[in-house]
DNA sequence: TTATAATATTGTTATTCGACGATAAACGAT
DNA sequence: ATCGTTTATCGTCGAATAACAATATTATAA
Protein backbone atom coordinates (compact mmCIF):
# COMPACT_ATOMS: atom_id res chain seq x y z
CA UNK A 1 0.00 0.00 0.00
CA UNK A 2 0.99 3.65 -0.85
CA UNK A 3 2.29 6.45 2.12
CA UNK A 4 -0.20 8.51 2.43
CA UNK A 5 1.66 11.58 3.32
CA UNK A 6 5.31 12.08 2.42
CA UNK A 7 8.65 12.19 4.72
CA UNK A 8 8.07 16.45 5.22
CA UNK A 9 4.86 16.62 6.07
CA UNK A 10 5.61 13.64 8.72
CA UNK A 11 8.37 15.56 10.41
CA UNK A 12 6.87 18.62 10.30
CA UNK A 13 4.10 17.29 11.92
CA UNK A 14 6.48 14.96 14.41
CA UNK A 15 8.31 18.52 15.56
CA UNK A 16 5.20 20.42 15.86
CA UNK A 17 4.10 17.19 18.27
CA UNK A 18 6.94 17.66 20.56
CA UNK A 19 5.58 21.26 20.96
CA UNK A 20 1.63 20.55 21.55
CA UNK A 21 2.16 20.41 25.20
CA UNK A 22 2.19 23.44 27.74
CA UNK A 23 4.73 21.14 30.13
CA UNK A 24 6.87 20.80 26.89
CA UNK A 25 6.57 24.41 25.97
CA UNK A 26 7.34 25.29 29.51
CA UNK A 27 10.46 23.60 29.47
CA UNK A 28 12.19 25.15 26.05
CA UNK A 29 11.13 28.63 27.70
CA UNK A 30 12.83 27.35 30.89
CA UNK A 31 16.19 26.75 28.80
CA UNK A 32 15.68 29.47 26.77
CA UNK A 33 15.58 31.83 29.78
CA UNK A 34 18.61 30.14 31.26
CA UNK A 35 22.10 30.83 30.17
CA UNK A 36 23.29 28.01 31.73
CA UNK A 37 21.58 24.88 31.21
CA UNK A 38 19.26 23.20 34.09
CA UNK A 39 19.20 19.67 35.49
CA UNK A 40 16.36 18.92 37.46
CA UNK A 41 15.47 22.27 37.97
CA UNK A 42 12.67 21.29 35.37
CA UNK A 43 11.09 19.05 37.62
CA UNK A 44 10.92 21.86 40.44
CA UNK A 45 9.68 24.71 37.94
CA UNK A 46 7.06 22.44 36.07
CA UNK A 47 5.05 21.42 39.27
CA UNK A 48 4.46 17.85 37.76
CA UNK A 49 5.95 14.76 39.39
CA UNK A 50 9.20 13.48 38.35
CA UNK A 51 8.49 10.81 36.53
CA UNK A 52 5.97 13.06 34.50
CA UNK A 53 8.57 15.58 33.61
CA UNK A 54 11.19 13.08 32.76
CA UNK A 55 8.87 11.14 30.41
CA UNK A 56 8.32 14.74 28.63
CA UNK A 57 11.68 15.47 28.45
CA UNK A 58 12.11 11.95 26.56
CA UNK A 59 9.72 13.27 24.40
CA UNK A 60 11.69 16.42 23.39
CA UNK A 61 14.82 14.44 23.17
CA UNK A 62 13.20 11.93 20.38
CA UNK A 63 11.90 14.83 18.86
CA UNK A 64 15.84 16.28 18.70
CA UNK A 65 14.39 19.42 20.16
CA UNK A 66 16.88 18.92 23.05
CA UNK A 67 19.63 17.78 23.99
CA UNK A 68 20.52 16.06 27.33
CA UNK A 69 24.51 15.56 28.40
CA UNK A 70 25.11 13.51 31.79
CA UNK A 71 26.86 15.13 34.47
CA UNK A 72 26.57 12.37 37.02
CA UNK A 73 24.11 12.74 38.51
CA UNK A 74 22.78 14.82 36.93
CA UNK A 75 21.45 15.59 33.17
CA UNK A 76 22.03 19.11 31.50
CA UNK A 77 19.43 19.66 28.48
CA UNK A 78 20.69 22.00 26.13
CA UNK A 79 18.23 23.50 23.25
CA UNK A 80 19.21 22.05 19.47
CA UNK A 81 17.60 25.00 17.53
CA UNK A 82 18.29 23.10 14.08
CA UNK A 83 15.49 20.90 15.09
CA UNK A 84 12.71 22.94 14.11
CA UNK A 85 14.07 24.69 10.76
CA UNK A 86 11.88 22.87 8.90
CA UNK A 87 8.60 23.82 10.69
CA UNK A 88 10.20 27.11 11.17
CA UNK A 89 9.97 27.37 7.69
CA UNK A 90 6.70 25.91 7.06
CA UNK A 91 4.76 28.93 8.68
CA UNK A 92 7.36 31.26 7.48
CA UNK A 93 5.54 30.18 3.79
CA UNK A 94 2.25 30.65 5.63
CA UNK A 95 3.48 34.28 7.07
CA UNK A 96 4.83 34.83 3.21
CA UNK A 97 1.45 33.90 1.86
CA UNK A 98 0.00 36.19 4.10
CA UNK A 99 1.82 39.05 2.71
CA UNK A 100 1.63 38.27 -0.91
CA UNK A 101 -1.60 37.20 -1.47
CA UNK A 102 -4.42 39.18 -0.99
CA UNK A 103 -8.33 39.40 -2.02
CA UNK A 104 -7.73 39.95 -5.24
CA UNK A 105 -5.35 37.79 -6.95
CA UNK A 106 -7.95 34.53 -7.26
CA UNK A 107 -8.82 33.58 -3.97
CA UNK A 108 -12.64 33.07 -3.07
CA UNK A 109 -12.17 33.50 0.59
CA UNK A 110 -11.11 36.90 2.35
CA UNK A 111 -7.82 36.16 3.88
CA UNK A 112 -8.41 37.45 7.05
CA UNK A 113 -12.58 37.58 8.36
CA UNK A 114 -13.42 40.56 9.99
CA UNK A 115 -16.30 38.36 10.91
CA UNK A 116 -16.98 35.48 13.65
CA UNK A 117 -16.95 32.25 11.52
CA UNK A 118 -20.63 30.50 12.70
CA UNK A 119 -19.80 26.71 13.63
CA UNK B 1 -5.95 25.32 42.92
CA UNK B 2 -3.42 26.65 40.57
CA UNK B 3 -3.27 26.61 37.01
CA UNK B 4 -0.16 24.77 36.04
CA UNK B 5 0.38 26.70 32.75
CA UNK B 6 0.13 29.91 31.86
CA UNK B 7 -2.14 30.77 28.59
CA UNK B 8 1.01 31.45 26.25
CA UNK B 9 2.43 28.28 26.71
CA UNK B 10 -1.26 26.94 26.20
CA UNK B 11 -1.64 28.93 23.39
CA UNK B 12 1.70 27.90 21.75
CA UNK B 13 0.90 24.01 22.06
CA UNK B 14 -2.56 24.24 21.00
CA UNK B 15 -1.75 25.49 18.02
CA UNK B 16 1.31 23.02 17.98
CA UNK B 17 -1.36 20.65 18.05
CA UNK B 18 -3.23 22.07 15.10
CA UNK B 19 -0.56 20.90 13.37
CA UNK B 20 0.96 17.74 14.42
CA UNK B 21 -0.75 15.53 12.18
CA UNK B 22 0.96 15.01 8.54
CA UNK B 23 -3.23 15.49 7.13
CA UNK B 24 -3.22 18.34 8.29
CA UNK B 25 -0.06 19.63 7.74
CA UNK B 26 -1.12 18.23 3.67
CA UNK B 27 -3.79 20.43 4.02
CA UNK B 28 -2.37 23.20 5.27
CA UNK B 29 0.06 22.73 1.98
CA UNK B 30 -2.78 22.24 -0.17
CA UNK B 31 -4.01 25.38 0.75
CA UNK B 32 -0.70 27.41 -0.04
CA UNK B 33 -0.53 25.94 -3.56
CA UNK B 34 -3.28 26.76 -4.38
CA UNK B 35 -4.23 30.42 -5.54
CA UNK B 36 -8.04 29.47 -5.12
CA UNK B 37 -9.31 27.90 -2.33
CA UNK B 38 -10.55 24.45 -2.31
CA UNK B 39 -13.40 22.36 -1.43
CA UNK B 40 -13.83 18.91 -1.62
CA UNK B 41 -10.16 18.58 -3.36
CA UNK B 42 -8.90 18.42 -0.08
CA UNK B 43 -10.85 15.07 0.35
CA UNK B 44 -9.69 13.50 -2.65
CA UNK B 45 -6.03 14.68 -2.25
CA UNK B 46 -5.83 13.25 1.32
CA UNK B 47 -7.18 9.82 0.52
CA UNK B 48 -8.57 9.68 3.60
CA UNK B 49 -12.35 9.19 4.06
CA UNK B 50 -14.32 12.35 3.72
CA UNK B 51 -15.57 12.10 7.62
CA UNK B 52 -12.35 11.26 8.68
CA UNK B 53 -10.70 14.60 6.52
CA UNK B 54 -14.11 16.84 7.84
CA UNK B 55 -12.86 16.07 11.31
CA UNK B 56 -9.24 17.59 10.21
CA UNK B 57 -10.76 20.22 8.70
CA UNK B 58 -12.84 20.76 12.16
CA UNK B 59 -9.49 20.76 14.30
CA UNK B 60 -7.99 23.74 12.06
CA UNK B 61 -10.98 25.34 11.93
CA UNK B 62 -11.11 25.25 15.98
CA UNK B 63 -7.60 26.27 15.86
CA UNK B 64 -8.15 29.62 14.18
CA UNK B 65 -5.96 28.11 11.31
CA UNK B 66 -7.92 27.86 8.45
CA UNK B 67 -11.37 29.54 7.74
CA UNK B 68 -14.66 28.52 5.89
CA UNK B 69 -16.81 30.26 4.28
CA UNK B 70 -20.08 28.41 2.71
CA UNK B 71 -20.71 28.36 -1.18
CA UNK B 72 -23.58 26.27 -1.05
CA UNK B 73 -23.10 22.94 -1.35
CA UNK B 74 -19.66 23.41 -0.89
CA UNK B 75 -17.29 25.12 2.02
CA UNK B 76 -14.25 27.12 0.79
CA UNK B 77 -11.55 27.01 2.83
CA UNK B 78 -8.90 29.63 3.27
CA UNK B 79 -5.57 30.12 5.23
CA UNK B 80 -5.57 32.72 8.16
CA UNK B 81 -2.19 32.71 8.60
CA UNK B 82 -2.50 35.37 11.77
CA UNK B 83 -3.53 31.81 13.86
CA UNK B 84 0.55 31.23 14.11
CA UNK B 85 2.28 34.40 14.94
CA UNK B 86 2.29 33.32 18.40
CA UNK B 87 3.87 29.96 17.95
CA UNK B 88 5.72 31.27 14.82
CA UNK B 89 7.60 33.96 16.85
CA UNK B 90 8.22 31.29 19.85
CA UNK B 91 10.36 29.52 17.29
CA UNK B 92 12.25 32.70 16.49
CA UNK B 93 13.01 32.93 19.96
CA UNK B 94 14.67 29.81 19.57
CA UNK B 95 16.82 30.50 16.71
CA UNK B 96 17.72 33.75 17.85
CA UNK B 97 19.21 31.84 20.44
CA UNK B 98 20.91 29.75 18.50
CA UNK B 99 22.49 32.44 16.72
CA UNK B 100 23.66 34.58 19.55
CA UNK B 101 24.67 31.88 22.61
CA UNK B 102 27.97 29.82 21.67
CA UNK B 103 29.34 27.42 23.47
CA UNK B 104 31.38 30.00 25.52
CA UNK B 105 29.00 32.22 27.47
CA UNK B 106 28.39 30.19 29.71
CA UNK B 107 26.05 27.57 28.59
CA UNK B 108 27.20 23.21 29.65
CA UNK B 109 26.15 21.40 26.58
CA UNK B 110 26.99 22.31 23.01
CA UNK B 111 24.73 23.85 20.79
CA UNK B 112 24.74 21.29 18.51
CA UNK B 113 26.31 17.93 19.18
CA UNK B 114 28.38 16.88 16.86
CA UNK B 115 27.87 12.94 18.13
CA UNK B 116 24.97 11.09 18.20
CA UNK B 117 23.39 10.77 21.77
CA UNK B 118 23.25 7.63 23.35
CA UNK B 119 19.85 7.21 24.68
C1' DT C 1 31.38 -2.08 48.80
C1' DT C 2 27.78 0.47 50.31
C1' DA C 3 25.26 4.50 50.54
C1' DT C 4 23.29 8.62 48.07
C1' DA C 5 21.95 11.53 44.92
C1' DA C 6 19.44 12.39 40.31
C1' DT C 7 17.20 10.52 36.55
C1' DA C 8 14.89 6.67 33.95
C1' DT C 9 11.68 3.01 33.62
C1' DT C 10 7.59 0.30 34.69
C1' DG C 11 2.79 -0.58 35.65
C1' DT C 12 -1.57 1.36 36.02
C1' DT C 13 -5.43 4.29 35.02
C1' DA C 14 -8.17 7.72 32.71
C1' DT C 15 -8.51 10.47 28.75
C1' DT C 16 -7.91 11.81 24.08
C1' DC C 17 -7.02 10.85 19.17
C1' DG C 18 -7.66 9.04 14.63
C1' DA C 19 -10.04 6.36 11.62
C1' DC C 20 -14.18 4.60 9.56
C1' DG C 21 -19.10 3.72 7.99
C1' DA C 22 -23.52 5.29 8.46
C1' DT C 23 -26.48 8.86 8.78
C1' DA C 24 -28.00 13.64 9.10
C1' DA C 25 -28.17 18.36 7.56
C1' DA C 26 -28.19 22.06 4.31
C1' DC C 27 -29.87 24.18 0.30
C1' DG C 28 -30.09 24.98 -4.78
C1' DA C 29 -32.20 23.03 -8.68
C1' DT C 30 -35.78 20.47 -10.84
C1' DA D 1 -41.98 18.95 -2.33
C1' DT D 2 -38.36 15.95 -3.69
C1' DC D 3 -33.79 15.09 -5.43
C1' DG D 4 -28.86 15.51 -5.69
C1' DT D 5 -24.59 17.19 -4.02
C1' DT D 6 -21.47 18.35 -0.46
C1' DT D 7 -20.21 18.71 4.20
C1' DA D 8 -21.02 17.71 9.19
C1' DT D 9 -22.07 14.71 12.96
C1' DC D 10 -22.56 10.30 15.46
C1' DG D 11 -21.17 5.93 17.32
C1' DT D 12 -17.60 2.75 17.68
C1' DC D 13 -13.12 0.82 18.01
C1' DG D 14 -8.25 0.42 18.80
C1' DA D 15 -4.16 3.00 19.67
C1' DA D 16 -1.68 6.68 21.75
C1' DT D 17 -1.09 10.16 25.53
C1' DA D 18 -0.54 11.94 30.11
C1' DA D 19 -0.38 11.46 34.78
C1' DC D 20 1.31 9.27 39.03
C1' DA D 21 3.59 6.12 42.56
C1' DA D 22 6.81 2.75 42.98
C1' DT D 23 10.91 0.84 41.63
C1' DA D 24 15.21 0.40 39.00
C1' DT D 25 19.41 2.32 37.30
C1' DT D 26 23.78 4.57 37.47
C1' DA D 27 28.03 6.39 38.77
C1' DT D 28 30.36 9.08 42.08
C1' DA D 29 31.60 9.60 47.07
C1' DA D 30 32.30 7.84 51.42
Amino acid sequence: MNKLFNEQDESIAETAKALAHPARVKIIRLLLSKTSCVGGEITADLGLAQSTVSEHLRILKVAGVIVGEIEHPRVCYTLKPSSINTLASFLEQINIKASTAKTDDGLCCPLENPFEQKD
